[in-house]
Parts: C-alpha cells; structure tokens; sequence
RNA sequence: GGUCCCGUAGUUCAAUGGAUAGAAUAGAAGUUUCCUAAACUUUAGAUACAGGUUCGAUUCCUGUCGGGACCA
C-alpha cells in the first residue's frame, strides 16, 4: 500500500476515533505538497471543517498532533498553512521502501484480479496502407491493453477487418482493369501500398470519366451513377455478396497482399492481435439480430421496408439498422460483432478504440444492444480519442495531404540516425547494435510523442519539424536509462543498508519512485497512457537532478553507494516498465 | 436545423473544485580535471470574453465570440 493511502488511512482513522466522524477513505484529499511548502504530503481539510464545526486551522493542528503521536513510523513533523495539513513522512518509512523495493522487477504491478477486459483497436480498412491517425489508434490501444495487465487484468487484443464493401471492390475494380496482371511482388511494392495504389487511382479514373460523361451532356448526378467504372464496381459488390467465384478469389488475393502490408506495419511497430475479426464474416451476424429484435418490438418497419430503432427518448434520432433492400449498414455488423465477442471470450468489459468522430455511433451501439436485452451491453465503453491533425488541419485524401505510416516510420528512424551520428558516441557499435538503437530512438520518438497526450483530445503533429529529441520526449527517458546502465554495468547494489538520514535530492528521487504503484493504477482508471509518459518523464527529469548532483559509485561514504545504487537500480527498473507499457524499448547504451 | 466536443505562455501540452495555474520548446544567462552535457542550473512569458454558484473556479452553470465533429 503506497503512502498516501496509507495517510488517507490513519485520518480517516483518527476523525473516527478522536472526533467520532465517518467518512469514505476515498473522500480524504491527499495531495503532493507545493514545493515552496515544507513537507510531503497535503491533507485537504476544508471539507471536515463544516460538520466539525472547527476552524480548518485549528482542526488541521490537532490532526497534525494526533496523527504524529498514533502513526510515530509514518510522520515526523507537520505544520498547517491557510487550512491545508502538510506532513512529512519519516526517512525510516522511505528507506524500508527502497530496501523492500530496489530488486524487485515487477514494482507495481498489480496480482491477477481475475476479471477480463477485450480491448479492439487499430481496425483498418483493406484497401489502403495505414496512416498517422493509425498509428495513434495502435499505439492507444495497445498500451491500454498493456496497461490493464500491469493492474491484474486478463487481457484480449483484437482487432476488426474491415474486409468487405463498395471500397474495397473499387481498388479492385481498378485493378482488374489496369494491372495487366502486376502483384506486389512483381513490382517490388509493399502489398497494402499496392492496393492502395489502385483505390486511388479509382478515384482518378471515375473523376475523368464523370468529366467526360458531363461534358458529353449529363448532369453531374447523372454523370457520377453512369461512370463506367462506378457501375463495375457496384456489380462487383453484387457479384461478392452472391459469391461468385472469380470475384471471391480477386479479393482474397488481393486482400492477402493487403494483410502482407499490414503485418510488416504491424511488427516494426509491435502491435499484435490475439484475435482478428473480419467484417466479412460477420456482417451477416447482424441481420439475425434484426429479425430478432423485430419480434421483441425493439425495431419497427417502416412502409418502405427498411429497419428502424426509435431513440428519441434517449435524446438521439431515429436510427436505421437494415435498409429496405435488406443489406445491412455499419451499425448492424457492430452489433453482431458484439455478441460474436461476448459469446466467444466473455468478458465483463470491451474497449472499443475508436475516433471521436464515431462518438454518437457507439452511442447509438451501445443503447441499441441493452434495448435489445444483450449481456455484453453494459461493458461497452467507447474509448474515444481525437483526430491528429497537421498544422494546416485534417488529413485529406483528396487534398494529398494523408502522412502515411510507413514513410513516417521511416523518416523518424532516419532523424534518429542522424541525431546519433552528430552526438558521435557509438564507437564500439556493431552495424546491427546500430540499426537497433536507431529503430529504438526514432519508433521509441514517435510512439511517445503520440502517447504522451491526453487520449480524448485532439492533437497536433507538425512533420516537417519532425520529432525533438529534447524535452519532453522518449530520448529524454531512454538517454537517462543509458546512463543508469551504465553505472549498473559498473557496480550493482549489495542488498544492505544503514540507516542514514536521506539528502533533499535523494529523498525526492524517493518519492517519485514510490508513487509509481498509484500511477499505473490512474493510468487503468483513466484509460490514458499519458497519465505514465509524464510520470516517466518526471522521474527521469528527477533522476538527471540527483544524478547531476551526487556521485554514485564514488559516494562519500559506503552506506551512501549503496543507497544511491538501490535509488539507481530501481529508477531503471521504473523507467524500463513504464517504458514499455507505451511500447517503447530502452537502449543499453546509446 | 439538431446533438456533442474544444478555446491555457510565441508554439506543443499539464492541472480528481484547492495554496503563488505546471512542463517542454523557442528566447536570455550560466555549468565539463569527476559514474554518458541527447544532461543540469537560473530567467522571462498564459486561463477567449461577460456574468453566476461558494470559503475557494482553468475546472461547475448561463450567455457571447471563435474552432471542430457527428446526425438527416
């Protein structure tokens, strides 16, 4: 139990013994203290001062009294300023934390709590390489995941294709009648890029095609549903649904070069699945669960046919879930996808990381499935992130402006390379060992430079500028890693300490490291790997003060070495977790 | 038209209703006989606007202005 549970703890022990009043633990504020404050930690009292019927001055000195006389081992001293308690904790307790703590490689991380969470992310469609947007989507997903584990969970990656659909067939439309037969690799091109390719150069044909139908004398509407290429996509679409044979296998050659694509993206950044739904197969699921719903009067039909959901008491629309042809839309196949999920792994809870521009979608989705009496509907949380954006504003298709994953990948490791090569301090590097530090440096950049934000907001990522290797940043962390290494490569810590009063530096360290444990557990409760990148980053920032300030290996005294080797041991230990919780890997040397 | 989200230093981001609003970067000034200076230290700079709620508001409420998303 870390320290300011336990502060949380003996206050609401000692309100309910020495004033006879009750409480939630949860309900006492503890903060960190101010630095221009004497002390550690901060209880906020304003909100005892009322039923107590005591000045929170007043109140504040004789909890401060109390709690140093009943907790002797936890406090050495208080004092209380415009209401606010601010205590100090014994050098004792911080030197037991780090005696208890220095060799154990999984400080904070929580024992199995036997409840299972399904976290889907990255969910691309098939008919063009991945993008920046990806890479958020990825990198979130995955570290909640990682995160969810560290705090106890059972945990299930997966992931949702999205296989089928006029888009798909329009990349294969156009490749049917411009490829000539060419592959990925006959072109020597990556598969999803090659796809893609073909999806774009869709649009280019049907654009031409529509220019010319109007200039021949149709009307734009007219036009854009005569494009010849347009209606062979459409009969494709047909073709695919009634299963024709030759359709069937163009789509899964050319899927399959499309997953080639994918799998290369996927395991130069580390993300990895436990299960892959596909669209494909479930898109039907859906349907079932209209007619169902049909009966229990949960849909209605209109004249035309089509399938509705009325949701106007729940403040929203109507909602259509089967148009009057009878295909499905994009909502029915989430709803299948949900029950497939629920009656496959069973867990309590599913994360669907998804853009915030999917917001009143998964609204829709998840009141759709508790009306329809589902088990799994209460567990659907929408973890909904914001768009990045360039400088100029949205990533646009049309306009070009789409920064694609790889290339991003590629520059940042590039950057890397040449940042490493003007610090010039990889004499010794094998060309391997190097290839490795730049990968880690530059995809360790990225990685955090898109972790590093609160999830739900929007952010702004300007390219040319590239990434900084200063601040706040991976290669911050990773560099102060290096350097810890360095000493442990030198000396490791005995095991042994003397008591020995802690020095201002030494003691922060200290406490930074301590807080890692409620840290993780904020982290699962706010679903938000940034909550661990600025924890990361400050411990770091606070081990580069200590480091700078005092000598390790060559300390004054033997106790101290010592000391500073455990403070040393478990700052790598912290880092490294944390680290890789968003994924990122820290270099040996560097 | 309807619903929802967002406005914090020049810029990119923080701040469960709590103390004098934190960082980073860009700017200014320093630190290397010593475990990696990709580091450290010092300095200057911000809550869009107007009301309200209360011991206390960046945070909650109302309105204005500005930006964004979604629903037909």
């Amino acid at each position: 139990m870390d320290i300011t549970h336990q502060i949380r703890k003996a206050t609401h022990q000692v309100l309910q013994d020495s004033y006879q009043y009750s409480t939630d633990v949860k309900d006492i504020q503890v903060n960190e203290t101010k630095p221009e404050f004497e002390g550690d930690y901060t209880v906020v009292l304003f909100s005892f001062s009322k039923p107590l019927k005591k000045s929170p001055e007043a109140l504040g000195n004789e909890l401060g009294q109390i709690l140093l006389r009943e907790y002797p081992h936890l406090f050495a001293g208080f004092n209380v300023i415009k209401g606010f308690l601010n205590v100090s904790v014994t050098d004792n307790y911080w030197q037991q934390f780090v005696k208890q703590q220095f060799a154990n490689p999984l400080f904070g991380q929580k024992e199995p709590n036997g409840q299972k969470v399904m976290v889907e992310y990255s969910s691309p469609n098939t008919n063009k390489p991945l993008h920046m947007g990806h890479l958020r989507n990825n990198f979130l997903g995955w570290s909640v995941a990682e995160i969810y584990k560290a705090n106890g969970y059972e945990i299930v990656k997966t992931c949702i294709a999205n296989d089928r659909g006029i888009h798909i067939c329009k990349s294969m439309i156009a490749w049917l009648q411009f490829a000539n037969g060419a592959t990925p690799a006959s072109t020597g091109t990556k598969g999803d890029h090659f796809v893609g390719d073909y999806y774009v150069l869709f649009g280019n044909v049907y654009k031409q095609q529509v220019e010319e139908l109007i200039l021949s004398g149709l009307s734009k509407e007219e036009a854009e549903k005569e494009a010849p290429i347009m209606k062979g996509a459409q009969q494709m679409l047909v073709d695919w649904e009634a299963g024709k044979g030759d359709v069937i296998e163009l789509w899964k050659t050319m899927n399959s070069w499309v997953y080639a694509g994918f799998d290369e993206t996927y395991r130069r950044i580390g993300s990895d699945f436990d299960k892959i739904y596909y669209e494909s197969n479930t898109y039907l699921l859906g349907k079932k669960l209209v007619e169902s719903g049909l009966q229990k009067g949960v849909f209605f039909k209109k004249e035309d046919g089509s399938v509705w959901i009325d949701l106007t008491a729940d403040g929203l629309d109507e909602k259509i879930v089967q148009r009057k042809d009878g295909t499905a839309v994009y909502i029915t196949q989430d709803i299948g996808l949900a029950v497939n999920k629920y009656e496959e792994y069973k867990a309590g809870r599913s994360i669907y990381v998804v853009g915030d521009e999917q917001n009143y979608h998964f609204k829709v989705l998840k009141l759709i499935c508790q009306k329809l009496g589902l088990p799994s509907a209460d567990g659907i949380y929408h973890l909904s992130y914001g768009m990045v954006e360039l400088p100029s504003g949205r990533m646009k298709t049309r306009e070009g402006t789409v920064v694609d994953a790889d290339d991003l990948l590629d520059e940042m490791i590039l950057e890397a390379e040449r940042k490493t090569k003007e610090q010039g301090k990889t004499e010794g590097f094998t060309p391997d060992e190097l290839k490795d530090l730049y990968n880690i440096i530059g995809i360790g950049g990225l990685k955090f430079f898109l972790l590093r934000v609160d999830p739900k907001k929007r952010m702004v990522f300007n390219p040319s500028e590239s990434i900084e290797l200063h601040g706040y940043t991976a290669t911050f962390i990773q560099y102060t890693y290096a350097r810890i290494r360095s000493i442990l490569r030198k000396e490791m810590a005995q095991g042994t300490l003397q008591h020995e009063p802690l020095l201002p530096l030494e003691r922060d360290l200290t406490i930074v490291l301590e807080k890692y444990n409620s840290v993780l557990e904020q982290a699962a409760a706010e679903m938000s790997p940034s909550v661990i990148a600025a924890y990361a980053f400050e411990l770091a920032g606070m081990f580069n003060s200590f480091y700078t300030e005092h000598k390790v290996i060559q300390a004054e005294s033997p106790e101290k070495k010592e000391l500073r080797l455990q403070l040393v041991q478990l700052t790598a230990t912290v880092l490294q977790s944390a680290m890789r919780l968003l994924g990122i890997r820290m270099p040996e040397k560097m």
